[in-house]
DNA sequence: ATGGCGAATCGCATTCGA
C-alpha cells in the first residue's frame, strides 16, 4: 500500500492551524510531520485534525519553543522520543506504523550566529545534536526506516541560492554539511528528495524578512526526507509544494511531499 | 547577508529563528 508523508516547519502550530487543516485539505497526506510546534502537548489544537480524518498524533512539545509532531490518517502501533545531545529541548518524536515503517521526526538546532563553538555555544549545540544522531545510528542501524524534518543544514551547493556567498553562513557551512554527511552514512540514510528530484536548484525555505521572497528566491533546502536503503527504492514523486509559502501567514518553510510504495 | 520579519513570553521589551 503506497503512503504519502509530508514534513513541515510550521512555526507555531496553534498559530498557523488554518494553514495546515488547507494542507491536509488540498494535499490529503496520509502523514504529516511539523516541526517549532512552539506548544505544549496538551495545546496543540487536534480537533480539525481529527475531523478531517487525522485521528493519530504523537507528539513532543514544550512550550514557546521548538517541539515536534507526527499527525496520521493511518494507525501509528508505536511511538518514542529522545532528547539528542540532552539539550533539554523537544526535538525529536517517532512514531511506527502498521506496515512496519518507522517514522523519525527532527528539528536540528539552529545553531545561531556564528559557525564557531568556542564564541556560540548553540553552534555546538548543533554539533553536538548531529554527533548523537551519528552515534546512535552506528550503535543501532536502523531498517524500514524514515527521517524527516528541519535539519537547518542546506548540505548541496544546489540547495543554496549562492553557494559561495553563505559558505560561511550557518547552515551551510562546511562543517555542518560534514557532519550531516557522517548522519547519513552511519545511518544508511538515501535522500529521498534528491534522489527523486537530482537536478537543478531546490529550496523548502525563504526568509521572512527578505521582501519579495518568490521572484527573488534566495531560498535554501534545510528540509529532508531520507529513508533506509532498504526502502528507499520505493520512495518516489518528491516535490516542495512551493506555492505554500505564499499562503496568508505563513511559515517561512513550504513542505516536502514523498510517496513510499510498501 | 536575508536579516528591511515574525512568534512567544508574566512584554509594554527581549529572545529566538536562519
Amino acid at each position: 500500500m503506497p503512503f504519502t508523508l509530508a514534513t513541515w516547519n510550521i512555526n507555531s502550530v496553534r498559530l498557523r492551524e488554518p494553514i495546515v487543516l488547507k494542507l491536509l485539505q488540498e494535499e490529503a497526506p496520509d502523514v504529516l510531520c511539523l516541526q517549532e510546534c512552539k506548544s505544549p502537548v496538551d495545546k496543540i489544537p487536534t480537533e480539525g485534525f481529527a475531523a478531517l480524518g487525522y485521528t493519530h498524533m504523537v507528539a513532543n512539545g514544550q512550550k514557546g519553543y521548538n517541539g515536534v509532531m507526527i499527525l496520521s490518517r493511518l494507525p501509528i502501533v508505536d511511538a518514542g522520543r529522545h532528547d539528542f545531545a540532552n539539550l533539554g529541548h523537544a526535538r525529536h518524536v517517532a512514531a511506527r506504523l502498521e506496515n512496519g515503517v518507522t517514522i523519525h521526526n527532527h528539528y536540528v538546532p539552529a545553531g545561531g550566529d556564528k559557525p564557531d563553538r568556542e564564541v556560540n555555544e548553540k553552534f555546538g549545540q548543533k554539533l553536538d545534536y548531529l554527533t548523537d544522531m551519528r552515534d546512535d545510528f552506528h550503535a543501532n542501524r536502523p531498517e524500514r526506516s524514515i527521517l524527516v524534518g528541519d535539519l537547518n543544514i542546506a548540505p548541496r551547493e544546489d540547495d543554496v541560492w549562492d553557494h559561495k556567498k553563505l559558505l560561511k553562513v550557518v547552515s551551510h557551512t562546511p562543517i555542518e554539511v560534514e557532519a550531516l554527511a557522517e548522519v547519513q552514512e552511519s545511518g544508511n540514510w538515501v535522500d529521498v528528495t534528491r534522489a527523486n528530484i537530482p537536478e537543478g536548484k531546490l529550496y523548502s525555505w525563504w526568509s521572512y524578512r527578505a521582501r519579495d521572497w518568490d521572484v527573488a528566491d534566495k531560498g535554501r533546502r534545510l528540509d529532508h526526507v531520507w529513508a533506509t536503503t532498504d526502502i528507499a527504492a520505493s520512495g518516489h514523486s518528491s516535490r516542495v509544494v512551493r506555492h505554500v509559502r505564499g499562503w496568508e501567514k505563513p511559515s517561512d518553510h513550504a513542505p516536502i511531499f514523498a510517496t513510499f510504495d510498501l
